[in-house]
DNA sequence: CGCGGTCTTGAGCGCCCTCAATCGACGTGG
DNA sequence: CCACGTCGATTGAGGGCGCTCAAGACCGCG
């Protein structure tokens, strides 16, 4: 009776990830402004005008780092405003039997904290899933917070980087409630391709894959035995190849075919408008 | 090989639904103002003046009627304001091959097409599920862009919908992710509880249950089948009673230790202040 | 009374789970 | 340089949750 499978006896994972939040993040020097993979994420929609991202560019001078496995904020608690310039996080749930579900991940070019208005998806558990380059976006926020018509084009931007983040979870919802692990572990490695490609992270059809199976399967909800054998079938059946963190993909149409994929990235009309999810902030 | 177990070899629903749409919304005549349940709802989370209560009682003098099964707003379009006075309706996605997801439920009180900055969620197809009866928001809507501040009460109780309508959404997440059926079934059912309450529809431990099991199995990502014998299972188990569209929970504290349940709903501060959810619109 | 929709129940099975052991890669300390 | 511990990936075995198919009961309705 009562609770039928409760799944996975991890007191050891959750003692784990007890000592990792432990460790205090770091701070590092000031290093080289690279042309951050953030700031092609931001510009990707919504047009940056050079003095955005000059003001993006200087943000990033001051690097925080994160290391894989601390929390950015814990449930319940409004995030610090911060701007991710490389790296993943993930947001999270547990349960108190130690099972956990993630709702996305993070990537270069997100932010966390910054909303003007928050949403419930900015009060679960973020965790850094790598260690996380990031920097201090408060400044950001209080631009942000002035409606006047400057810095529109990064208002934009933040704005289709949440919509697009609240897109996607919409999809993780029919993965999980209506597909088969074959059809969401397929599903889910396109919608990571995607955003790696926008990144600029992506060299033609291979993309990075920081993520252990561990936390892939929380992700997809299956258990950890059950997404490799999926994934070892799929490259069985050459529709991937993994190595050593990165992904290649090698039959994208018949991926695409096996789980009903249709990109959730705003189409840009050709006036450089977006057509669905450029919004006000 | 390829798509396993694709599931429902349903044409039928498919072809059911269809015809369901073709029918057009009737209009009725107008209705005594009751104090309706929108009503109700709206002002649990954020105290309304009397004005506010007002412009809501006047609003709903113009009532629309939507028969079930009609479709508020097609999959990508924005839909046309309306505030919800009685009745349930279902935001979904459907799969090509006639799988259906249920992302969440709207009742009395919830709005669509009212939100300022569109969300992705405010753009899924929209399905009544019961008639609907509902009202045109769209003077609401208006209202609430100037931002000045009058008619604070209403944009926060409006915005706090919108928060749950999130938390909600991210409860789901988990229920399909990571429980188990009985567990789903419980905590849905704990959170309609919950809703009906604050809507005043319950009845104690009763409240409205008007779901079939063919929608309720498309929400929770089960089997009609598998979801009908839970029930009958929490039945035999004297956890919840069902008759004629109501459900009556016989042993709260035990379903909701069964799934770990707690509520989403913002807790109120001693001063009438909400904690959570209240921000603005 | 016939009919369509919904709920129920039985039977069989397969997807996916848990338990458990092994292996490779990597870092650490002796 | 090698033994050792740890983490992650992998694989085998067995079983149960939840699926599909199918048929019958129940019920409101015209």
């Amino acid at each position: 009776m009562g609770v039928p499978y409760a799944g996975y006896s991890e007191a050891a994972r959750q003692s784990i990830r007890a000592e990792r939040l432990a460790r205090p993040p770091l701070r590092r020097p000031q290093r080289p402004p690279a042309d951050v993979a953030a700031l092609k994420v931001l510009s990707a929609v919504a047009p940056l005008s050079e003095d955005e991202r000059a003001l993006v560019r200087k943000l990033c001078l001051y690097r925080e780092s994160i290391p894989a496995g601390a929390e950015f904020a814990r449930e319940g608690e409004a995030a610090p405003a911060r701007l991710i310039v490389s790296g993943w996080a993930c947001r999270q749930q547990s349960l108190p039997d130690g099972r956990r579900q993630i709702f996305g991940f993070l990537m270069a070019g997100d932010a966390i904290g910054l909303g003007l208005r928050p949403r419930p998806l900015d009060e679960v558990s973020t965790v850094a899933v790598t260690r996380v380059e990031c920097v201090d976006a408060l400044m950001l926020r209080e631009i942000l917070a002035v409606q006047d018509g400057r810095h529109a084009g990064l208002r934009n931007a933040l704005a289709a980087a949440r919509r697009y983040e609240e897109a996607c979870l919409l999809d993780h919802v029919v993965r999980l409630g209506r597909q088969s692990a074959h059809e969401r572990t397929a599903h889910f490695l396109l919608e990571w391709r995607q955003r790696c490609r926008v990144a600029g992270l992506a060299d033609a059809e291979r993309f990075p894959m920081p993520l252990t199976q561990e936390v892939l399967s929380d992700a997809l909800g299956l258990s950890i035995v059950h997404l490799n054998r999926t994934l070892q079938h799929m490259k069985r059946e050459r529709l991937i190849e993994m190595k050593r963190g990165w992904v290649e993909i090698l039959d994208a149409y018949r991926l695409k075919f096996i789980c009903d994929y249709q990109s959730r990235w705003p189409t840009v009309g050709g006036d450089g408008s977006s057509v669905s999810l450029v919004r006000e902030f």
